[in-house]
DNA sequence: ATGAAAGCGCTAACAC
DNA sequence: GTGTTAGCGCTTTCAT
């Protein structure tokens, strides 16, 4: 019956049962006043203030550790990224998942584990960590063979995969069939016949799409394509192989230059310029992903959109459902569009 | 004495005291195997491998709440940003800060827990939501005024403040006061005599510092300054006063402009160059910040770089330290450099 | 209106 | 080597 707790350091939290033993009453009594989950008129008024005062006075917070472990809910919301370092919040595409996944955990109150990456081969090691109770529910962007995708199929979380389909989780993905197709569509409507496509190693399966129904509706448009040696990971520059093909002879050199994604696109239109190439009256360039530039950019890239906040959006709403326990649809995919900019 | 656990849906998790029941040990003994902390000899071979089998087989997976629990730490590390929905990981600036968070928390094998915003005005229903034990540490991105930092302050848990100081908080920061003053002093030195200088209604320490530095340096050298009105926050182009400030005539317009971030300097040349102005040789622009834009913009811009993804990761840094209970700095400042681009 | 009891799943002394 | 015990802090029946 401690008249009041030691009030020196503050380094000793509070508990619910602290507060109980001052005000005389159990800790479940307390835990009814400060956490008013349902029941209302549980506690008398008086024993109501009473608690509160005192929760107050002695600094009682509450432990969200503790609750989560007895309730068996946590109110996070996690990310993975299975590209690894490949991109970070500081690539304009994972900002754009990243800040809407934000956003959307705002709109239901959750708040958002971005998991590290972890480098183990085994599968296992990584799923223990995703499925560890941490979470609520799952966002994942990983790449398509990874096993990942099926062992956490088979675990009690619910999961939904963004940007790149996987197989047996429900995901959120754009329409790239559509959007390589019109990359092609619209630079053959401008009437050119050869064609640069910057290439990539990265093998997410939204830019194999893309690019497989770029290059299928460029031959069926009858459209000459070249295809430039796949950068590393991290270089936006052409490549000397590039180069060597833009330096080519008017009337033999490519016309236009097709990206796999608008920073490739606005690296081209840089160095075509320092090369003397006029954009587009010499080369004309489209990108790929419509990811805002905030003004950066001198001048209006032609290029595909994709909503890739809206992807992240959208997965937000799937998983608040599936944590429901309610069934959500195997696949969404969400529409692109052209952008008209002044690139073509 | 169950032979084996039901196999029916995977749904109810494996917990240690399953397999300590299947294998006939205890729980703790189950414990020392599967989560080899500390001790590497307390379990017979036999028995070690009994248990491997069996969690393998059984199909469990440690729970990280109940540790975290007991053991008092989440491997977590949070970072918050007090402006809200003002910008979130999409913006360049942030996206720098909680991807270099990101990268600092791989190296300490720690997990980023990314707040949401409340715009609770109690201060109280925000801290207690910081300090719930869900992070063992918290990287904080606030405004000045606020009462959360004493708040934090006088919590059992490590804060570290970035960008702006915050008082009674060890923080990281960098130096605008020498960023401000290296703007006026270039400007200064490329001869300029009449400035235009693109304000904000964000009253940020650093903001405000860099602001400030720049106007006494400008004094100092005798610049004639003409500020900008306060743009509202999210609108990076030129209000209508600037125009007309830049509309003069020559010889009695502003020569030179001066942005308090990238964006707006960006933005400011772009819109000159459409008023027909030449940059740099009509005026000149200078930006502060520094983040990479990948190739984005079609000229280098004259900037004062502040290194921002080191301020995160100085940031982790020490928080690990005071995790691991040792004093750190209360003040670290990092340098800022000029960086000259093509726009003076 | 309130309290007692029984955990959530895991860990860490301390026995044996 | 292994088991027992006693919780971490909170929640939730179920009595009273």
């Amino acid at each position: 019956m401690a008249e009041e707790e030691e009030r020196s350091g503050p380094h000793v939290p509070t508990t619910l049962q602290d507060i109980a033993d001052v005000v005389g009453v159990s800790a479940s009594t307390v835990s009814a006043v400060l956490h008013t989950t349902r029941s209302t008129t549980r506690v008398s008024k008086k024993t109501r203030e009473r608690v509160e005062s005192v929760a107050r006075q002695m600094d009682y917070q509450p432990n969200a550790i503790a609750r989560s472990l007895r309730r068996r809910e946590t109110g996070i919301i996690g990310i993975y990224n299975g590209y690894g370092l490949y991109c970070d919040a500081r690539s304009a595409f994972l900002g754009e998942i990243i800040g809407a996944t934000q956003v959307a955990c705002q709109c239901y109150t959750k708040d958002c584990l971005l998991y590290r990456y972890w480098d183990d081969p085994t599968v296992e090691g990584v799923a223990q960590q995703l499925v560890d109770g941490r979470v609520d529910g799952l966002i994942l962007y990983a790449p398509e063979g990874d096993a990942l995708a099926e062992r956490l199929a088979r675990a009690p979380l619910p999961v939904v995969a963004v940007v790149d389909a996987l197989p047996s989780l429900p995901c959120v993905v754009v329409n790239d069939q559509v959007g390589g197709a019109l990359q092609a569509k619209h630079i053959a409507s401008r009437g050119h016949k050869r064609v640069l496509y910057r290439q990539t190693p990265h093998r997410g399966q939204s830019v194999v799409r893309r690019f497989e129904a770029f290059r299928d509706e460029a031959q069926r448009l009858g459209l000459d394509v070249v295809y430039g040696r796949r950068e590393q990971p991290n270089e936006t520059a052409l490549g000397e192989q590039e180069k060597q093909i833009l330096s080519g002879p008017a009337g033999e050199r490519p016309t236009a230059i097709v990206a796999w994604e608008d920073l490739r696109a606005y690296q081209a239109v840089r160095e075509c310029e320092a090369m003397g190439l006029r954009v587009p009256e010499d080369i004309a360039v489209i990108g790929y992903d419509g990811v805002p530039t905030e003004g950066l950019f001198m001048r209006k890239l032609t290029t595909i959109r994709a909503p890739w906040s809206d992807v992240a959006t959208r997965a937000m709403d799937l998983l608040i459902q599936m944590i429901a326990g309610k069934r959500v649809p195997e696949e969404t995919v969400l529409d692109v569009e052209l952008v008209l900019g002044t690139t073509t």
